[in-house]
DNA sequence: TGCCAGATTGAAAACGTTTTAGTTCGATTA
DNA sequence: TAATCGAACTAAAACGTTTTCAATCTGGCA
């Protein structure tokens, strides 16, 4: 059913049905009434090409999937959904096989000149991250999923990954340890560097030695956390404490400490990020978990919400926000152990 | 830069250079050469709203992600990334809020009366979907991951969930178990019957008895597989062997083992389906897990290669995929242990 | 030379909306 | 009473492509 068939079976123009159905303010109440009823009696509804052709709005929000980077993908996107769910907007996932910077950009590209979408989502940003040049160049709005480091002005939404690592180390450099091992992401993204300069900056400030031996970066693994936990648990002296970037690596670290008869909460310490997956909870592990948390998914609804503001209009340079972490503490923490130091 | 302009600068007309950029047959070599080589350099792309109104053709494929099923989700829609990379085919996720099926198939009357997507893929389906009855009635191409039980032909792709646990609790058996519990997924939905059918089914073969409480139903969490293993374990005789629905709930299981120091492989077997996720491995678990294996990353691959063929013309009818499984053995399983059953 | 077929190219219609620039008509104002 | 105004509506242009139909050009052949 087209606007113009619609149209004559309320002896209107398409013009005024048009106009009814977006809610303009010219035309006479019993009118819209009329023209909504039919419509959804006639099942008529707009061919969404030709309106996106015609106003130049699209009606989506663009996002990459990078394949590897699923896992949080997930809890992102449905975040996203949670706010998106209500309004008339889709959101666009682009598949990218490679994690090839310029097909990368080139994808960008795509996206903005064929006026795909009204605005796009940036993750795991880098410092200078070229693709925010991009997208500042090309005139696209987007909003950043963490921070890069650039003098291009752009809307971001990051936690405080900085604070909230320095502050799990400090908590664990006050129960007594000394030797703290740090599992990070992969090197060269912003978060990871975030977060190696809250572990150094604790240690710092409590005048404890920087080895660069107990730090490593991986991606968000069991596999990862297990080689990396084992490789430090047997160095001499081992470390008595980690802090792990995810919780699938604090798996892995948990089952390094198993497989070595150490306990975890007691042998060593354990502190890992939390993203709040819905599948795997930190109270239910055993020992359960001590984490620093913040939801990804809701990270992902408050994205969704300031993409609405930035179509809205309001300036990238207004929307920055920085959300605090709160340390959790539960049972993978404790005291230094003088008979695990060895 | 719009197409009349760019065909401007070439001497040519709008039709020739469009004609050149789709690649028809009726233009000369050189000319075809040349446009292109002017498209890249003056970085003309056509407005793909204006292609879309035009062909009728739109070059997205919709999937609605529901709430609470995320973690196979991802997996599933890199799966179709990795087929979709190449094309100029993007993924339209539509999230929805609740699981409430007037809603759902609100989402895809929009999704297909406005346009919006060349095709259509309906997930965990129910038997009798009514979403299969509404796309089918609608004319829509659509592709279903998992099979329902309608009369209605439709196109699917769907792994043997019933053979998949029927060997496993046969393996099982074979090890000597008597008392089998198993730990399902959600009730309702096609899957978790097919699994039950596979369970029972082993059972009666082997003249065995079914007993209705040691079969249980939930989502594929850590939790519910907690919870159900413990309450499981507290019945006299309690089980000796268990049948999970996935990775997730099998950690629950050998926490709750652990929690009552059950020896997992020994005191108590598991076998769970393993959906391959890039972060847990069934090698690494402690003891390692065995499984019944299939990636749905690799469903959403050849799911997306389906669906290209359903547009391309193939009949739904001729596109119906079952995948068998494999049952890879590790060190969760194990022959009965006289000791264990209590 | 004149004609024809095939190879290229072009003009204009079509896709289905929204939006601009009116038009109509009754009510209000001077 | 004539002019003005506002409410409600409409005709037609515009959005940027693809595709249909027609025109032109080229070389081969009689």
């Amino acid at each position: 059913m087209k606007l113009k068939e619609f149209a004559k079976h309320l002896d209107l123009s398409p013009t005024t049905v048009s106009r009814a159905l977006s809610g303009y303010p010219e035309v006479r109440e019993s009118t819209r009434k009329r023209v909504a009823d039919a419509a959804i009696r006639l099942g008529y509804r707009p061919n969404i090409n030709a309106v996106r052709l015609v106003t130049g709005r699209v009606g989506s929000i663009g996002i990459l999937m990078v394949k590897g980077r699923e896992s949080n993908f997930a809890e992102f996107l449905s975040g996203m959904g949670e706010r998106l769910g209500g309004e008339d907007i889709d959101i666009l996932v682009s598949p990218i096989i490679e994690h090839d910077a310029n097909d990368e950009m080139q994808l960008f590209s795509r996206l903005v000149e064929s006026r795909r979408v009204d605005a796009i989502i940036v993750n795991t940003p880098r410092p200078n991250d070229e693709r925010i040049a991009l997208l500042h160049k090309l005139g696209m709005p987007f909003l950043v999923h963490g921070r890069s480091d650039t003098d291009v002005p752009y809307a971001w939404l990051d936690i405080d990954n900085e604070g909230a690592v320095k502050r799990a180390t400090a908590q664990l450099l006050d129960l007594g340890h000394r030797r703290i091992a740090m599992i990070n992401g992969r090197p060269g993204v912003t978060f990871s560097m975030h977060r190696d300069k809250g572990y150094r900056d604790a240690l710092v400030e409590r005048g404890v030695p920087f080895d660069p031996r107990l730090v490593a970066h991986g991606g968000f693994t069991d596999e990862v956390g297990f080689r990396f936990a084992r490789s430090f648990l047997e160095l001499s002296p081992r470390p008595t404490a980690f802090v792990a970037g995810s919780m699938m690596t604090a798996l892995g670290v948990y089952r390094a400490a198993r497989s070595l008869d150490l306990v975890v909460g007691k042998d060593i310490s354990v502190i890992a990020h939390d993203d709040v997956y819905p599948y795997l909870n930190a109270d239910n592990m055993a020992p359960s978990l001590s984490t620093t948390r913040s939801s990804i998914r809701a990270a992902g609804a408050r994205s969704a919400e300031l993409v609405l503001q930035l179509l809205a209009g309001k300036s990238p340079a207004e929307i920055h926000e920085l959300w605090p972490i709160e340390l959790i503490l539960r049972q993978s923490t404790g005291p230094v152990n003088a008979t695990s130091e060895r």
